[in-house]
RNA sequence: GCGCUCGUAGCUCAGUGGAUAGAGCAUCAGCUUGCGGAGCUGAGGGUCGUAGGUUCGAGUCCUAUCGAGCGCACCA
């Protein structure tokens, strides 16, 4: 079985090395703590060569030589010249060893990277992980915002790149659908009154509620689907509600509306019934939005479904009986390095004195966290963080995950701290579970900050960026092609910065100049090879979908070199971003590559019919740059066109 | 006040502890009787916020400091 670590040039070089410090070793020139992991470096210009090592630079105080000799000794101990991967190997600066490689070996790399195709594939020494990554999650009370956009991008990359490397990843999103959720109930009552004010009855619009408008677009929504509206209110089991259900069940045949259907009986519909159609409502628009967006989640988890099925308690026990939990009054200071003792008032004098009142707190502070957190309110109501603790038993424990990750944005890094403590609460090891935060991203319209914000009536969504940039990058396209070139601009954009970059996004800028785009400047390179690939079937060449070595070795050119050594690249940059999670590294190697073959095809004249031998050589490295540029879209969420 | 993150070219940002700090955009100058010019070549542009420290070597690691953003609920 072929594995990436088959095809990876880096990789043979190590080993190479590897080896002659461990006959070094052997044979008594060198100590054995000189045996120090072997690290390949690109060279900072072509005089230097192809590759470089600094073995002899971080080897030498181990080894009681100086960086100079100790290069030398090493130097001498590689096997070089023809026939051998290395062709020279020089000495130079500090202790640099730099290499030069022979052109027809690395060459023979090219047949195999044509017969892995597009995929990658797990390395065989270790087995795929089964892999969690929750990201978004946003209420269901709000729209996909632009803001959202880079977690989502993120995320799914992410997941991506996971998967890229042999493991298995899921997608979730947590809904925090809890009904007793305040806010949830304050999104009901403000769909609520849209709809009672489309009925021409008489509504206060809440106190802080929700107007953007999706608000009374989920209003419209709701009043249709009047199926629905019985499965609802069947559910509630509620004797006041039956006397809704008939005129309800008419309607339906009728093909009537809600308001329709009730009148001024509509205000009888309980606000909770309100909760739970605006919710799911509201859940299938952020999923619609997401897909649009090239993300298709695996599992759509309920919190709600964490109480109902006894989870939360059960969790709360296991945290009990942990001892990692305790009762204790309101407003108790528990932090082990205490500054400031908080001065209980006349409340919390009664609450202390009255042991039914008490609250039930996670010893977080035991793991590190700041303070304690309240799991279980005084008035004996599960506080959010209760539901966190049965979702991470959930995925670890019940599911078994051997990793979980949490994608958040810049305002939630306050959360490090307590689910770090209560995943060490529940026993498991912190190895398991990682957060990951995404910087804050800015829109800019018209040289200053887009609102964006929830419930000020404005937001900023990501469906109406990747509308509006579908329309200005492709004016005159198809509406399917705008959303897919509005999608691939806008994904590219996020993930082209590292998430730990707070950035900028001129929206002016991304749509206007959109012609200039980098995504397009990719996605060119890869139409064009198509282009090449189609002109040379039409004039009777086939293309090569395996290449022998002797065939491979014809491509000797320089840019032939740089463009395979940078085909052989991206294995390597996928391991790392798996590793340190920098995804818009891949951004980076895409546009890189794309350029290394603008140069190639700039020099290297790939039809020539009269070098039969040679265009097919060629034809061939074609295909691999465009099965690895796809590659590269594809781990990105973009489209890789065959015309543009 | 405490904590997290970030300060790199005019702008937006890359940058595995390594050699002369890079790309895109913007500015300027060039390239085509040939496979897609959405391309290629070149030029100008830098006190890597500041000051110490670690080491053979620091944009990168540590400390301090200045500046910017965000977070510090019996909300979810």
């Amino acid at each position: 079985m072929t594995g990436y670590n088959d095809v990876l040039l880096r990789t043979a070089l190590r080993s190479i090395i590897d080896t002659a410090v461990t006959q070094l070793v052997a044979d008594g020139k060198l100590p054995a703590e000189a045996r120090i992991p072997i690290e390949i470096s690109d060279t900072r210009s072509p005089d230097h060569g192809d590759f470089a090592c600094n073995f002899a630079l971080t080897a030498a105080k181990k080894s009681g030589l100086n960086p100079r000799d100790l290069g030398q000794l090493l130097q001498n101990q590689l096997p070089s010249g023809e026939g051998h991967l290395i062709r020279s190997v020089e000495l130079a600066g500090p202790g640099f060893l730099n290499f030069r490689l022979n052109p027809e070996q690395v060459a023979a790399y090219l047949p195999k990277i044509l017969n892995l195709r597009c995929r990658f594939m797990n390395s065989p020494s270790e087995l795929p992980k089964r892999l969690n990554v929750e990201f978004v999650s946003v209420n269901p009370n709000g729209p996909i915002t632009v803001g959202s956009g880079r977690g989502a991008a993120f995320g799914d990359t992410l997941a991506r790149v996971f998967e890229a490397v042999g493991n298995h990843a899921e997608r979730e999103y947590y809904v925090n659908d809890g009904v007793n959720s305040e806010q949830m109930r304050l999104f009901a009552e403000s769909v609520r009154h849209f709809i009672l004010l489309a009925a021409s009855l008489p509504s206060e619009f809440p106190d802080k509620g929700y107007k953007g408008e999706y608000v009374s677009d989920v209003a419209d929504q709701a009043l249709l689907d009047l199926p629905e509206w019985i499965r609802i209110l069947e559910s509630l089991e509620s004797p006041a509600v039956v006397p809704l259900l008939p005129p309800i069940r008419e309607a339906i045949s009728d093909g009537k509306t809600l308001i329709q259907a009730l009148g001024p009986r509509l205000g009888q519909v309980p606000v909770v019934a309100f909760q739970i159609r605006s919710q799911e409502l509201m859940i299938k628009r952020q999923a619609d939005d997401l897909a649009t967006f090239g993300v298709v989640y695996n599992q759509w988890f309920s919190e709600q479904t964490l109480h109902n099925s006894g989870r939360v308690e059960s969790a709360l026990a296991q945290l009990e009986a942990a001892g990692n939990s305790y009762w204790a009054p309101k407003g108790r200071i528990t932090a082990a390095s205490e500054t400031a003792e908080m001065e209980p008032d006349d409340e919390d004098a009664v609450a202390s004195a009255d042991p039914t009142r008490n609250a039930l707190w996670l010893a977080s502070t035991k793991f590190g966290d700041d303070k304690d957190r309240v799991l279980v309110r005084t008035d004996g109501r599960p506080a959010y963080i209760a539901a966190d603790v049965a979702y991470m038993e959930n995925k670890l424990g019940e599911r078994k995950f051997d990793k979980g990750y949490l994608i958040l944005g810049p305002d939630h890094h306050g959360y490090i701290g307590r689910m770090n403590a209560v995943v060490q609460a529940l026993g498991y090891d912190l190895s398991r579970f990682q957060i990951i935060i995404y910087q804050l991203v800015r829109f800019l319209k018209e040289g200053k900050p887009a609102p964006m914000r929830k419930r000020d009536g404005n937001i900023y969504e990501l469906r109406d960026l990747i509308k509006e940039l579908g329309q200005s990058a492709a004016p005159d396209a198809s509406p399917d092609e705008q959303q897919t070139t509005g999608r691939d601009v806008a994904r590219w954009f996020y993930l082209m910065r590292s998430h730990e970059t707070a950035m900028d996004f001129d929206i002016d800028l991304a749509t206007k100049q959109s012609d200039e785009n980098p995504v397009f400047y990719v996605q060119y390179a890869h139409a064009r090879i198509c282009g090449v690939i189609r002109k040379a079937q039409a004039e009777g060449l086939s293309l090569p979908t395996q290449l022998t070595v002797d065939q491979a070795a014809l491509l000797v050119h320089p840019k032939e070199q740089t463009l395979i050594r940078k085909i052989l690249d991206l294995p390597n940059e996928v391991v790392r971003c798996a590793e340190d999670y920098g995804v818009h590294r891949i951004t980076t190697y895409a546009t890189e590559l794309a350029r290394t073959y603008h140069h190639f095809y700039d020099q290297c004249r790939v039809i020539q019919p009269e070098e039969p031998a040679l265009s097919q050589a060629r034809l061939g490295l074609c295909q691999a740059a465009r099965q690895t540029l796809a590659s590269s879209l594809e781990l990105l969420g973009i489209s890789s066109p065959e015309k543009m």
